[in-house]
DNA sequence: GCCAATTACGCACACCGTAAATATT
DNA sequence: AATATTTACGGTGTGCGTAATTGGC
């Protein structure tokens, strides 16, 4: 019983049971990846996988049951490389942070900075993406984590934690009939007298979309929504041109650099959501990942992360 | 990176730090090891052992962390083995039951005799012990599973679940002063009551002898404990012969089996206790471990027990 | 007939054991 | 001086590659 024989049978299930295709992608021989595994299989006794004849067509019920511990021993040992990295080269390594863009454009920008130089040898890297390409992300591992307020929380494998609370804001220009709203009753504007205009808003995949919606729906309005976009600087600038009014983060609308445009609180409107950072489950986080998310919120102490990754828990708001 | 070196590294750790006994407790020359764990050492590029020249005194800072992750790994790789078991020999293999003597007595006879019809290839062992030393059993992997009153609870790295609650029945002879209490008003017997009479129970370290210690103390009443014992057998014994009154676990004493003696039942005097069973947490179980598990206590279904081993939790009565 | 897995075979090297050297208590 | 670890060195076995064979689709 060997490593090698683990990363055969894990390779080889992730490429749907072609030995060809696992030898080629581990550089190695397709006839010893075939060999290691009959190895492996006669030393457990069992058979690991089903095959008609000499073709490898799926797991048996024992392989099943294989395979998964296999996985969390695989699991392991690539932590077993990230430790020893951690110490080996203290702040040193690479970072890859998924997100949306409203993360990237509007909460990252303010962290990163110190973040640089606490950290001036980490190679920070921001892959952006809707929520849901955003968990598949960390959950492959090809981001270390993410941040986004939507789907993450419900993802299987992964532990959230709220990084902050945010609500929608209305973007109008000043010219617009509901600037009158901007000073005193500015919460007292209704979903009717929103949907009485032209709505631009988030793509459906994105930042609080689908609650919007919902609301819209409850009420039984139908929003004359004209134009989606994945950002909110795309959408303030059509608001700008006058194609309506704007319904974005609240973190996105910034009166001081959005001089142009009102920003009207919307959060009895359409609630209020909860930015979460995630993280694989089970992995070892290098440090500077713990020191960044402290950053981002200080209520996220080492230890409340720490306890969220090795229980695979999702911590409410 | 290799398994045997994950092994090297937890036997020396495991052997106070002593490569010498390392090697032999794993039946390959010390040479051998300490080359195999420096090999390793440089792959991961950190120390793993501290070093006092050549003396190893202990864990580095990453070999700590280093040694966590191997400890898992290797968790898993025995898992390996488990499932393969379970699957090449269905029915068959070992189970070793951690107990205390109550238990093997008087709780195990109903179950077994029914595992044993339904797993007849299923080796069987007892294991008597008191608590402490059962929950470290099960902890090195000597017992598959314990049972027991005190303790078990409280150990980390164990899941436990409630099998029963007991209270304790005072024992006496039929011609005892107490004996008169027997009939209706048997609960109103009192501390001071019992205290009057030379008492026969548990030893210290068993089955909820620590709680009458402690009712007795908060009372201040100094009772007069004449003999300790581990076992009930014995207790009933020297109140046979006249030695004083017993106090034992109400499951020990059957009105038609104990015939020359009555059974008062005092859960109004030393409170109600919950038999536990305990397993080591992250453990694969064979099936049959379950089934008697479940026979023990048929509230405790499989999933049950499979969500606290994996989440080595503390289920509570 | 083409593609994929297994079997056959041979080399190289990694692993482990013995023996010697070195450092610590 | 005794004990424990590291270095040195040599043989054996296994892990892996190439080539050939068998077996599905």
């Amino acid at each position: 019983m060997n490593l090698q024989q683990f990363r055969f049978v894990r390779e080889t299930i992730r490429r749907n049971f072609n030995l060809t295709e696992a030898a080629r992608s581990l550089y190695t021989s397709q006839p010893g990846v075939s060999k290691a595994i009959i190895e492996f299989e006669d030393e457990l006794g069992i058979k690991i996988f089903e095959r008609h004849g000499k073709r490898i067509k799926g797991l048996t019920k024992p392989g099943q049951a294989v395979a998964q511990v296999i996985e969390r021993i695989m699991l392991e040992v690539d932590n077993l490389k990230r430790v020893s990295d951690e110490f080996a080269r203290e702040d040193e390594g690479s970072l890859t942070i998924g997100c949306t863009h409203t993360q990237a454009r509007y909460l990252l920008p303010r962290v990163i900075p110190a973040f640089r130089e606490r950290f001036p040898k980490v190679r920070l890297q921001l892959a952006e993406g809707d929520p849901v390409t955003l968990a598949r992300m960390v959950l492959h591992e090809q981001a270390d984590m993410a941040i986004a307020t939507e789907t993450l929380a419900r993802t299987p494998g992964l532990a959230t934690l709220p990084v902050y609370e945010w609500e929608h804001t209305i973007v109008i220009r000043p010219d617009h009939p509901l600037a009158e709203l901007r000073s005193s009753a500015a919460r007292a504007i209704s979903l009717e007298q929103v949907a009485a205009y032209p709505i631009v808003t988030y793509d459906r995949a994105f930042t609080g979309r689908s609650s919007i919606d919902a609301v819209f729906a409850k009420k039984g309005i139908q929003p004359d929504i004209v134009l989606e976009a994945i950002d909110a600087d795309v959408i303030k600038t059509y608001v700008d041109v006058g194609l309506g009014i704007g319904i974005i983060a609240g973190i996105a609308f910034d009166p001081r650099r959005d001089k142009g445009l009102i920003g009207l609180p919307a959060g009895h409107l359409f609630g209020s959501h909860t930015a979460r950072v995630a993280v694989k489950s089970g992995v070892f986080l290098r440090d500077y990942v713990y020191v960044l998310i402290e950053m981002l919120a200080p209520h996220l102490t080492r230890d409340m992360v720490q306890e969220a990754v090795e229980n695979s828990g999702v911590v409410e708001a």
